[in-house]
DNA sequence: ACGTTTGCGCTTTAGC
DNA sequence: GCTAAAGCGCAAACGT
């Protein structure tokens, strides 16, 4: 895995030296993503000890993602569907 | 792969003989199962062919999945939290 | 679940039948593949009635599936370069 | 985001409070995660302005990530193995 | 710009 | 009940 000396290399090394580079710098990104999606999984851990139903709260984060009006939107096709199958929602 | 006459064959023969047939067995049902799911996929292009959302849809068969009232439950509870954060879902 | 005939529905309810006709179709489907799923549990409880390790030899499938990847996998990435290279790959 | 004193909060409010900071960290995990993949992104980026072939350079990086994963699932592999033989491998 | 296709992440399910 | 694996849905990325 040493390399030489850059000087002495000739243009194809110089070139796989650049790549090798690329490929180094975005698989460190890919592991830091990995380290921040497990801290994600940690919190809702924690969350759950503390009694939170996680799969609800992940829910309202991702309603709290989506821009406003869109979640009350699709409810409301799917309130029509439903009632086109005869189905009770029965929201609240 | 032509298998020689098992009645020569000595123990561990025809035990690899056995676990391969066990194998096979369920090999031939996984490959089945994929088979079931792409046509899954297929009844779902076809409705969105014929204008359905398909996401929608995905939501209303999981809600008839459920058993009767967990979806209702679920939503309280969203409710209850998105209360609790003052966040209005306003369920039409 | 008895239906009323569709011949004096309204047009809403035709729709209506229609989406309850595609969601049947993929429940119908779901449920065959579930069997199917079942059916594979079956084998691995038969095989370990005849004392092998279950473990082991889902490891087997998973190696003998992974195998059977490989190959066209390999054709994947040797197209890439192929195309990047500006060949025709009209060989293979 | 200015928050009202917990101390005289009651005692619903103050679990809000909590609710709150947990998705608000999770939500600050979730951006942070969000910026790497940009930065992904952009490395790909510079890549193509240097004369790389993206697609290619892609593939040259899932190969490595799968080669590194391969060494340990034969690990698992032999794990499973020696496990059903009944051996312990302290030897690894 | 759009539609198709591949890769990634999440959800759910199965095994222990 | 928890952990691990598979299946699925979503989203970005490439080609048209």
């Amino acid at each position: 895995m040493a390399e030489a000396d850059p000087a002495i290399m000739d243009k194809g090394s110089i070139a796989a030296q650049e790549l090798r580079l690329f490929i180094e710098r975005v698989e460190r990104l890919e592991e830091e993503k990995k380290g921040i999606a497990d801290d994600v999984k940690e919190v809702f851990s924690e969350m759950k000890g503390r009694g939170y139903d996680a799969k609800v709260v992940r829910k309202l984060i991702a309603i709290r993602k989506r821009k406003a009006g869109e979640f009350e939107e699709e409810l409301a096709i799917l309130e029509t569907y439903a009632s086109a199958l005869g189905m009770q929602l029965s929201l609240i």
